[in-house]
DNA sequence: AGTAGGTGCTTTACGAGTAAAACACCTGCT
DNA sequence: AGCAGGTGTTTTACTCGTAAAGCACCTACT
């Protein structure tokens, strides 16, 4: 009765690895509603496989995905950030950034600058090779998740852009401060 | 030209985390196709967001998750698995198994037994604390997914789980043996 | 002015995953 | 039978993230 998608969608969907895992709670627990397990099971499962494959061409730059994540803030807000920023911006913790920054400025690819009226606080921009560095890695992205959706119709590619976004705001707005 | 989702989907979707990123960096890069990341930006962000909220609970039981996948592998399969099962079937390396079998084991949760043919394989399998164990858990995971949930009708959430499966479908067929 | 409390960042100690090597065992060839 | 090569699992050495403590600095109250 909790309105779920146990509805049945007749054959659809066969062959993803989610849909056996989901057969087989099933099987064990029939009384259990496993509507739920169709889209999360699925996002989970679509993530890791898309961050296991945009790793690679990274690697080859030598970056891990983190540290591509904050040199891509830094690109994209094109103004300095300070540590905390990054944190907030790259949903990582204040000591990650820290370190990930220590790494990046001594590869040459970020910069500091000290705050005059705040001792405490750093300013943090790219430098030219970082900047060039993400603006070449930043295509190889973006071509390769291009290939991945080339198999859903632009019409397919928008509902999926839409839903995803009804259920991230969800999340977003249901997690924001949650109790610890 | 590349046939995305750049169509323009007027006032749709704003106010979501993604959302703003994407605008950052069309901004920046007016000429590169952002359509891609409409999607994929949110799988992993909800992705992430999932896994926070729902990895809560399997902590106040002592369990990590992947810790979890252990024990619902070998508890929605309902028989015996060996290492090398349980690391296809978790999407982990056969190390991380190793730990985490020897882990459970110790905690009572999984009891081992050696394979009488071959004497490299073990088998794997639930003791009743173990199976009671997620059995619990299990009712939990759901609901909170159904409340996560509950805020798309059901038609959006079929919706949402035929297109995701048609992009792991994608991903899986694509994915299945890259080489390194 | 002096100080208590808060904030921004860094350091430390540790837990967990990984890749690569090591190990133990099986299988098929000669 | 004996051994070369393959497979299943574990061990080792290392990397990376985290939580919690620590440090330096700012701010506002008395």
């Amino acid at each position: 009765m909790t309105a779920s998608s146990g509805a049945g969608v007749p054959g659809a969907t066969r062959s993803d690895t989610v849909a056996t895992v989901v057969r087989q709670w099933e099987a064990v627990h029939p009384d259990l509603d496993t509507g739920p397990m169709e889209i999360i099971g699925r996002v989970n499962r679509c993530a890791a496989l898309l961050q296991q494959a945009e790793d690679a061409p990274l690697r080859r730059a030598g970056l891990s995905r983190p540290e591509f994540d904050l040199l891509g803030a830094l690109r994209r807000t094109g103004h300095e950030l300070t540590p905390g920023d990054l944190a907030r911006e790259t949903f990582s913790s204040g000591a990650a950034v820290t370190k990930r920054v220590k790494a990046l400025t001594e590869r040459g690819l970020v910069e500091r600058r000290g705050d005059t009226r705040d001792r405490r606080v750093a300013h943090l921009r790219l430098t030219d090779a970082g900047r060039d560095l993400v603006d070449g890695l930043l295509p190889e992205q973006l071509a390769y998740e291009t290939s991945v959706l080339s198999g859903m119709d632009p019409a397919e590619q928008d509902g999926l852009a839409v839903l995803l976004s009804a259920l991230l705001g969800r999340l977003e707005g249901r997690l924001g401060a949650p109790r610890p």
